[in-house]
RNA sequence: GGCCCCAUCGUCUAUCGGUUAGGACACCAGGUUUUCAUCCUGGUAAGGGGGGUUCGACUCCCCCUGGGGUCACCA
């Protein structure tokens, strides 16, 4: 059989980290079986449409690595589409959903309802007072012909209900198993909205038909309207695709990932520096592991190992501590280039410098940074020196005397020192060590003030890649600032 | 509350009847080191409870408990 997965987001806001790992198993099991991955853009909802939010998911996922067969595509600032069963909004496919609800209608699968929202909202509060079960009477069911066609005609506001037929429903799912639902628990589901816009129940299972969708993954807060949806199946007599709910991403305290305690969208974890080869990593990670010992993956290895059925059935807490630790892992091992491009934006107040300077403090910096955003804070010292007593300079075990003397020697040493000796750290290092070495010194006594005078910090990167770094004349500068602190 | 799903270290997980229950994050202790970080070594830490099935259950079945999801003209 030919794959077929898909995305469908509605175009409520960002994309959210849950609905990142849901995208991402579509895409990895398509990948995995040589099938397709289309995305779909599920609008129907108009009254939380968000202006901009396709295109931003559009970039999202570009950004994030998962590529899609079929689906909108930007052009330029312009939305458009490709693939050969669109549109693939659900917005633009509206008498689509109008012909088939009609066609239930003909069947007698689905009726006209003329209730009121008034009159719905009624029969909830009395249900809910009376302890029942919350459940559309079926007052519309008992309509005549007749007076359907006459409402009709006078233009009254009117939805069109699924009718669920007596039983109950039970379907396979790829990662649970046999489940089975009685039918007296679901609702007479609304199809079409008065507004003339589709639910998701009726779109989602039109456009999943006719666009050959052949497996259903998605999150695990859907199982309990499968049965509409394999009910509608039958209705219109399509062939059943396989279902697969994912568990849930879950909060420290267990509920489901929300906004409120953390971030959940994924622009914003892009936003606070993390990589998104680590992001996708990690979320893959959440829910499935091909063996339990081994963490890091990239997007075509988790293809090589994705397995649907070695999908968890729990859900899964999103520990930030530990994507903190993956991103790191990311930023030490990345390469380069793609590092420094990634970085760009976060340099701060040190994007001033020039490229080569920027990648040398880049690959000075990595060794500590948890973000890319830190860069922002760590890079500052690159540009200005801080200030700081004198007493920093002083090694723990030494003097101020036996600093000064080391400072004095090392200016020295630097100004007499072949100015391209600066472009190679390692000799830079074989310079220095060479001094320790000769003299019989500790490499606290000289190392420690050195340190301290080119950074101002007490803690830092090391000597040799921070005289790397600043290069001989801003070196100087810096021990000259130094012995003056201490002599005067 | 009804219905559905789920249940191994604090967290992410491996185990598909027989293991000293393994790995990773975090944490703790060492080591490397001029500091921080990285890195290396070691350690603490888990099968919710009760019944079965079996020679033998973390693993299979049932019950309880606990957690979660869902009950819209939202997806």
């Amino acid at each position: 059989m030919n794959v077929k997965t898909r995305f469908p987001p509605s175009p409520t806001g960002f994309l959210h980290v849950g609905s990142l790992r849901t995208a991402l198993y579509n895409y990895l099991f398509a990948k995995k079986h040589g099938g397709t991955f289309i995305v779909r853009v599920e609008d129907t909802d108009r009254e939380r449409l968000v202006e901009g939010a396709v295109e931003s998911l559009i970039r999202t996922l570009k950004t994030v690595g998962i590529s899609y067969d079929e689906g909108p595509i930007l052009v330029g600032d312009k939305l458009s589409e490709k693939g050969g069963n669109g549109p693939y909004t659900q917005s633009q496919r509206l008498p689509i959903y109008k012909e088939h609800a009609q066609k239930l209608v003909e069947q007698g699968s689905a009726y006209y309802c003329f209730c009121s929202k008034e009159r719905l909202e009624e029969l909830r509060n009395q249900q809910q007072i009376a302890k029942l079960q919350t459940k559309y009477d079926r007052h519309c069911l008992k309509l005549d012909a007749q007076e359907i066609s006459r409402r009709l005609a006078a233009g009254e506001s009117h939805v069109i209900r699924l009718q669920i037929p007596d039983g109950e429903t039970t379907f396979q799912d790829e990662i649970r198993g046999s489940i089975t639902i009685s039918n007296s628990e679901i609702d007479d589901q609304v199809l079409m909205k008065a507004d003339g816009f589709p639910t998701y129940h009726l779109a989602v299972v039109v456009d999943d038909h006719l666009m050959g969708v052949t497996h259903i993954i998605r999150g695990e807060e859907w199982i309990s309207s499968v049965p509409k949806h394999v009910i509608l199946y039958k209705a219109f007599r399509f062939p059943m695709p396989s279902f697969a709910h994912l568990p849930l991403i879950l909060n420290p305290d267990k509920s489901k990932l929300s906004k409120r305690q953390g971030d959940v969208a994924v622009e914003d974890y892009l936003e606070k520096g993390y990589l998104p080869e680590a992001l996708v990593n990690f979320v893959a990670l959440l829910g499935f592991n091909p063996t339990g010992d081994r963490e890091i993956y990239t997007i075509d290895e988790l293809i090589e190992a994705f397995d649907l059925t070695k999908v968890n059935k729990s859900g899964a807490v999103f520990d930030r501590t530990k994507l903190d630790w993956m991103n790191g892992q990311y930023i030490r091992s990345i390469d380069s280039k793609r590092l420094f491009e990634l970085a760009q934006p976060c340099f701060g107040d040190a994007s001033t410098l020039p490229d080569e300077q920027k990648k040398k403090i880049l690959g000075v910096e990595k060794e500590r940074l948890v973000t890319l955003k830190e860069l922002e804070e760590r890079a500052k010292m690159y540009l200005a020196l801080p200030e700081y007593p004198a007493t920093d300079l002083v090694w723990k075990k030494a003097d101020a005397q036996d600093a000064t003397l080391h400072l004095t020697n090392l200016l020295k040493l630097v100004e007499s020192t072949e100015p391209a000796v600066f472009d190679r750290r390692e000799l830079i290092e074989e310079a220095i060590k060479k001094y320790i070495g000769d003299n019989g010194y500790q490499n606290g006594n000289v190392l420690w003030p050195l340190r301290v005078a080119l950074s101002g910090q007490t803690q830092s990167s090391g000597p040799f890649d921070l005289l790397w770094v600043l290069g001989a004349h801003e070196g100087i500068q810096r021990i000259t600032i130094a012995i003056d602190k201490l002599t005067s």
